[in-house]
DNA sequence: ACGCACGGGACACCCCGTTATT
DNA sequence: AATAACGGGGTGTCCCGTGCGT
């Protein structure tokens, strides 16, 4: 009936086109005209829809980023029946996506290690998309634990922190050295670790 | 004695400075202006010791950051007769910096996350460190192995490799959550699968 | 009656302070700022207008320079019937203009001798307004050997070169000298040599 | 005897250095640290022998531009026995050296455009250049007049100043269009000019 | 006669945000 | 909901010149 665009579509283009400026600059090296330009609106159009430069790079954060967090993430790890084959399989894939992006490393980690100490608004949610991402994991392997498929000795909350902290470093080790050899060798000691996580079958010594 | 001051402190002031404001503020985001300031020199002094912003920088990463790594862990792991008791220790004195530090991170993963995929000079140098440092951990490993305090069947270079990466990812994510909680449990499992890498006794059954 | 500013004016302004401080300082050496200043605009709208300082140039030149040409030298050739005439009404015309610029010149020359060598963009402009001069001296030369004002064994195209030439020579040689003197006499001989374009009569014996 | 280099090397190197930056850059945007490194010395030896730049500039103009002019035109015309013939071969030579250095144009005619206007102590030193520029072609032309090379009628003071403007015009024209055609043309007609000096034989009616 | 470390102002340009207008 | 014009501070860097020291 209008000719005016669909207001959500703005919107959406605005997020996206900062999303990748982020990613590619950093949020602070990002230029709000590059994200104008890259989406292809005006100043007037993204002061509509956004306070400032800290709410869009908020709603990136919260909107896009988290998100993608979700879908590599959890939405595996809740359907799975062995949590340690299904984080074998999110291994795999980020690997592959290592390789893409090994220049650019993971989003998240990038907005986090340059906001998290800067603004607290950023720490405060990059903080619960961690904390979301370490318990849906360590509800994983509680679930894992009552199934038989993880040594129950063990804690959950602790293996998810680390867990967490491992993919991170070993995303962000490739990015450093920009070579995807690096990273295959954190990963198969990665896959070596997630291993011993498995129970022992109850007739062997034990030699993890 | 003189009334002119020594050339060489006017350098170090400008790499301690300059040093400061990236790890503060990052490196694209550290002005020029501010990293004067601080280290109480002028324009002319600052650009007769560095032709740029980018030599400054590389210079912070070459004399600064990359002596701290080397303080840290090279220096340690040399003098070591146990290299996972090593690696223990130097995990605690983490921590211990970790609660000072933990709003700002590690000023080696602060550089390498935000210039590695943007300069490839950083890129270089921040490989380079990486490199040294996975080398050093290896090569300890491998005297650990000579020596008997690790597991012979393991490759030292992925474990390195892992080793890095695990180190990284814990100081970011604590840095992510500004929780000194988070670390802590990072840790814990940290030095879990550390001690993992020892040798099995071959007398006795193990349950760590 | 609106409290905005038309545009456009805000352009203009630009284009006519950039176009007084290239004048009296050359294109390099004129400062943005200054120039700002006597336009009385900031530089948010400066750089709305124009994308740098080399843009601003060459706006300055196609749309003010080149109409300098254009309204002094085009329009009284095209309206002219025997163009020595207007050759000699024009150069006084430059005469007296010269009395007011002395100090500082032909716009069109100082920017050609400045940047000519130096920015390409500037050169091809520059030649663009001399090509176009040059023709409508050579059309105008042309009507004239047709309605027999001028030799018709001399070469219209070769003429129109060399004139321009003296031209900006003359006005050059008197900033140079900074008097007016030296204009007149460069002028005279000028002059003479304009008559010297002129046909014959077969019948009586020539001595100018 | 002593280690040192010859002082007047030094200052030889400086002003060909400087001579050579500001006839490709011109005066104000020659940069002085690009003459030193050109030449090869530090700030200590230029300022121990120039007090500023623009002395620095003056002697460039004074020592090396002036003496270009001298070279091409005062001796030539000199030692002539017909004027008209020494101009043509001036000119011509001038025209070869327009082919060579057309991008850059006459490095007297680029400082006069740049520096008349906007510094006294330029001001005055050009206009001596081109005053005795001129003044050794009216005596030429003088001496031309006494031994019958020259119209009598005609008043050396005037050509000579025309003659000069004319060259440098012609000169800057074909910096202004970068094309060799363009001087080429307008030689031509400079060349028919130089004719029309000569005197004309007594038995014919004149047409100049 | 010359070298090095430095002082400090100016420069072009970029940046985020606002306002009047439609 | 969206636009164009604009405000004005901050950025890295270049620049000419100085002065101590040999």
């Amino acid at each position: 009936m209008c000719a005016k665009r669909d207001p959500q579509a703005t919107r959406t283009a605005l997020l996206t086109a900062a999303a990748g400026e982020i990613y590619e600059s950093g949020f602070q090296s990002a230029s709000m005209d590059d994200i104008l330009r890259s989406a292809g609106v005006t100043k007037g159009a993204l002061y509509h829809h956004f306070a400032n430069k800290r709410d869009l790079g908020y709603a990136v954060l919260d909107e896009v980023i988290a998100q993608g967090v979700y879908d590599a993430w959890v939405k595996p790890l809740r359907e799975c029946v062995d949590p340690i084959d299904a984080l074998h399989t999110i291994l795999s894939n980020a690997a592959e996506m290592g390789h893409l992006e090994l220049r650019r490393g993971c989003p998240l980690n990038n907005l986090a290690q340059e906001m998290a100490g800067v603004d607290e608004g950023f720490q405060e949610r990059i903080a619960a998309v961690c904390s979301r991402w370490q318990a849906e994991i360590a509800g994983a392997l509680e679930r894992g634990q009552a199934g038989g498929y993880v040594r129950p000795d063990l804690d959950p909350v602790s293996i998810s922190t680390f867990l967490v902290a491992a993919v991170q470093g070993s995303i962000g080790l490739a990015k450093s050295c920009q070579c995807p050899e690096t990273f295959e060798r954190s990963k198969s000691e990665f896959c070596r670790y997630l291993e011993s996580l498995r129970p022992v079958p109850a007739n062997v010594s034990v030699a993890n």
